[in-house]
DNA sequence: ATGTGTGAAACGCTTCACAGCA
DNA sequence: TGCTGTGAAGCGTTTCACACAT
């Protein structure tokens, strides 16, 4: 997970989990495919292997929305389309800016997923001067300057944060006195947000450092594993770390008081 | 959460829950900047607060690495900075690939908070003959041809995808028969892995469409108030939603048979 | 016969509240 | 006194297993 919500207790919005929701786009994604397809029909067991989760799990998550399914046959494909794309208010535009048009601002404005998922760039904004009329992603990127102006006009009400970290708390600041109140944010910080706005992080460091304890624990496993005469699979994943590591790889770098 | 691990049973990793894992990081970005300020030692309370959770859960999140706080007084800043790095493996050289040298691909090439947490980008791929060679982020792209050798020889174990969603399955195979034991995906595909690879997944889309869901809530809350002669803080948001939706926003596209 | 829908059990995570150490 | 460390309680999520509809 790249990934948090902010603020409100972990009670159930509008009686769907928090975890349901999170997996929803998931299926959206597969049961399009499968539209495409014109797959009339799906059992739990073929649409949760196509989403990655088990089948139990894709039932209840399902039952939340109500009974949608049926029994000996399966799913309408169509149907839950549907369903879950208005469950999730993909029915609606939803106008986003983004703030910040840097290397990842420029990737997200050029992010085909958008505009196919009712999501609308509304504005590119980017706090250097030089960028201002700058074409990217087909679109004029604006000036900081306009972002109070463009947010009204248009109505947005989820904005993007991909700047420095050094601009993003001041970034959200003036996103959610002009009216935006959900924030997906690309900045390395954690933003302090007041109660009623939504903030979902995404942050590749972290993840990668996920990665990496999950990496070092597979590599000392192989480690204690060869010097068990056991030799696993991922005798490679030893080799390779332990070749990393050098003569002093483990000796801290401060050691305690 | 943009995000999840792939395989494994949930339980715990070296004792460590998958949750607090998930949080070091963040604690670690939170120390790192305390460090540079030259502060000494903080609570539990002050550090709760710059990574954003309650001192409840930090307390027990450090408690599963040690006891490694000073009653009366708090945390070491500089020992909880080396043992949280140490923790989850920062310690050493992580040598990652990225494959797929599109927008996102060179954004992520560019990123500085790789080096500075011990990921040092090996090799830049694309499958795009033309790129090779091309110059990003200071390092010459190379050609899928020679994944295989770039990894073995540099002992990666960390691969990075960031190519379209039609080629990221064929991607995560060949990285991982080349020695790749984990993967950080951008694609919008569920990745197919064999036991023992972790996957762990970033997807801007389903973090957007996670926001809608809720800011779909708000507007309806913000309505069904407003309608109860009880105008709430987030009137607004309401009124932008109405605009939005038009005449007929709430009409299916796709009716049940 | 097949596959959904769902109570109930199991599990993991968060929060509480306070004992215990500096 | 102040703040950590941690059992125990509380919650939300996942998994199980089977009744029930088609």
């Amino acid at each position: 997970m790249a990934t948090g919500r902010t603020h409100r207790p972990a009670t159930r919005s509008r009686g769907i989990p928090e975890a349901t929701v999170a997996r929803l786009p998931l299926y959206l994604r597969a049961l399009t495919a499968l539209s495409e397809r014109s797959v009339p029909t799906v059992s739990s067991e073929e649409l949760a292997a196509a989403a990655g989760v088990n089948s139990a799990k894709l039932r209840k998550d399902f039952s939340y929305l109500g009974s949608y399914g049926t029994r000996g046959v399966g799913y309408d494909v169509e149907y839950l389309v549907y369903q879950i794309s208005r469950e999730l208010g993909l029915t609606q535009d939803w106008p986003v800016v983004i703030v910040g048009i840097g290397n990842l601002g420029a990737a997200l404005a050029n992010y085909g997923g958008f505009a196919s998922r009712g999501f609308r760039v509304a504005a590119l904004i980017d706090a250097d001067p030089a960028m201002a009329g700058k074409p990217v992603a087909g679109m004029p990127v604006q000036h900081t300057d306009e972002l109070e102006k463009i947010i009204e006009e248009n109505g947005v009400s989820i904005g993007v944060i991909a700047t420095p970290a050094g601009a993003a708390q001041q970034v959200s600041e003036r996103l959610i006195a002009a009216g935006v109140t959900s924030i997906l944010n690309f900045a390395p910080t954690v933003l302090q947000v007041p109660e009623g706005v939504d903030v979902r992080k995404v942050d590749l460091s972290i993840e990668l450092q996920i990665l990496a304890f999950h990496e070092q624990r597979k590599a000392g496993d192989a480690e204690a594993a060869a010097a068990a005469l056991l030799p696993p699979a991922a005798r490679r994943a030893a080799e390779a770390a332990a070749n990393r590591k050098g003569p002093d790889g483990d000796v801290p770098a401060v050691m305690p008081a």
